[in-house]
DNA sequence: CATGATCTTTGTCCTAGACAAATTTGAATC
DNA sequence: GATTCAAATTTGTCTAGGACAAAGATCATG
């Protein structure tokens, strides 16, 4: 059987690098170096896109095109290692949800969920937020990049988080609490699972908390935050992120919003508070925008 | 206020319409007609983008380019009036809905799903799903193609129905039931609505569904599918789709799934039976899954 | 009415050049 | 040694106009 080959619209589905940055790599680097079709069309070969889904994660990490794209594959390999080793970090916590990163490997869906419930139950929805699906959400990360997890696995995974993290979130009657929290991402941002997680922080609070899910456009959320009458508004930032869209879309936002309103940006992919508008509150760790609300709180003791 | 200017990057992401079809457009039909920055890059009107993201749609509907392109404003309103008394279909169920509707466009997130929440409780999660969500998207998406829905009011419709029946699609334990189902989406439909959908309607029959979410690669769907030994594979296509696709990536699939496993495609935007492989069962309405699923169990007894 | 051949429409790809935004480097200052 | 600022480099995205195959429409034939 000869090999899949893959034409550049398909490379920049599957690894998010677009056509003109692949066509100008191939220039640059002399590399990706995909062979041709009778037309003159490139076709890359599988193992190229698999190299490049790699690349694209070291960058993600903040390594540069120029570093890594042509390097050998012993530089990859090397950096690969190195960076496993320092994210992985060897303390207990990663040991713990070794077991559950193996149900995710074996593609065993039916025991993950019900593993997943039991710690839900034990710890409740906080906690089995901030404590096991935040670190386990770095775990399965590692694990995919390491090569040990394939596409469908992380996929299986989310979903099934998801799942449940919605199902717990639901059961929580609404009540109209306060304050009233818009939660969405930017257009580029198709990760919605942080999302959820905030919304699970916040919900047993009782905040009133509306999710518009992923992908709004900037003047849809300034129309929906004024007719609804929110007071505040989260966003949540994934690690491949580009800071440049981040700091411009949330001066833009910022601008645009009533100034009593607080405008939050939480995840991994937000960028330093110092390059931010001033108005813009930042979240590393989930776990703080718990202290925020309580700081919402106590600034607005009529609600 | 000098009117939001859109560089043709941010067209493509909100419009669907790639950077190339933009240039070509403007080449061939003299819309849209961007002013240019001072380095000469475009930068779209807003009304521009509104009317293109009216194209987008048109087109969905089966409408070509060089009819609408370029049409003057009359004709294009003409049009819209057209389709939407054609859709609305006058029957009773839509006016059934209308309240639902108005929900929505008022940004009533609380009343709405406490609504939709009754109503679940009132017919069960199959005719829920058959009888009440299926027409109601039809309806929202209408109500947003005449204009009377904007952008946020749709997300909080999807997220909020989405919400709902995730939680009550967990709420059935799992028991490893039978057949196997596996859900998932090509990588080009990002709309997962569906199959939930789907899933919402076998779960409660019994069946084992592993969802993977939406944009799993085809290699990825193919190795998941026969290591997790699963007797069915589920796709779900929106009516955007393209039909080319969806014909490639099925023919792909079913030769390199083993011939016992059933493909079933189902959703607005499935090519016509005959034109796709033999081996693939297709849905135009959701509650036909429940008869494939009933026909499965007849053929395979021993389970 | 169906089938097939021919013409038209339409999206996507190509090359090669340009440039601004982001980042790094290097020098000068505290 | 740390900061700050300017200069040099890197890098992604844009432009133009040409090309072509796949999808769709049209028309002749069985």
């Amino acid at each position: 059987m000869t090999e899949t080959l893959y034409p550049i619209a398909a490379v920049e589905r599957d690894t998010g690098i677009g056509k003109d940055t692949l066509r100008v790599w191939e220039r640059r680097y002399e590399f990706p170096v995909p062979v041709r079709d009778e037309n003159g069309e490139r076709l890359y070969p599988a193992d190229q896109v698999a190299r490049l889904r790699l690349i694209r994660r070291l960058m993600d990490l903040g390594y540069r095109p120029g570093k890594i794209v042509g390097a050998p594959d012993e530089v990859l390999a090397e950096l690969i290692d190195r960076e496993s080793a320092r994210e992985a970090g060897g303390d207990a916590r990663a040991a713990a949800l070794q077991p559950l990163v193996d149900m995710v490997a074996a593609h065993d869906c039916d025991q993950l969920r019900r593993e997943l419930q039991q710690r839900l139950l034990r710890e409740g929805l906080q906690r089995f937020v901030s404590e096991t699906v935040a670190p386990l959400n770095h775990q399965v990360g590692l694990a995919w990049f390491k090569g040990s997890l394939g596409v469908s696995e992380e996929h299986m995974y989310t979903e099934q988080v998801q799942n449940l993290v919605r199902g717990a979130v639901g059961q929580h009657a609404s009540h109209l609490g306060s304050p009233r929290i818009l939660l969405t991402t930017f257009p580029d941002e198709p990760h919605g699972l942080g999302l959820l997680m905030v919304e699970a922080m916040l919900v047993p609070e009782g905040a009133y908390c509306v999710s518009l899910g992923t992908r709004t456009p900037i003047d849809a959320i300034a129309t929906a935050t004024n007719e609804g009458r929110y007071d505040i508004v989260a966003l949540s930032f994934s690690s491949a992120f580009p800071a440049r869209l981040a700091i411009e879309g949330l001066s833009a936002l910022r601008s645009r919003l009533p100034e009593h309103v607080e405008l939050w940006a939480g995840g991994a992919g937000v960028p330093s508070a110092r390059k931010l508008p001033s108005g813009v509150l930042t979240f590393k760790v989930i776990g703080e925008t718990l202290d925020a609300l309580l700081s919402w709180r106590a600034a607005h003791p009529s609600h």
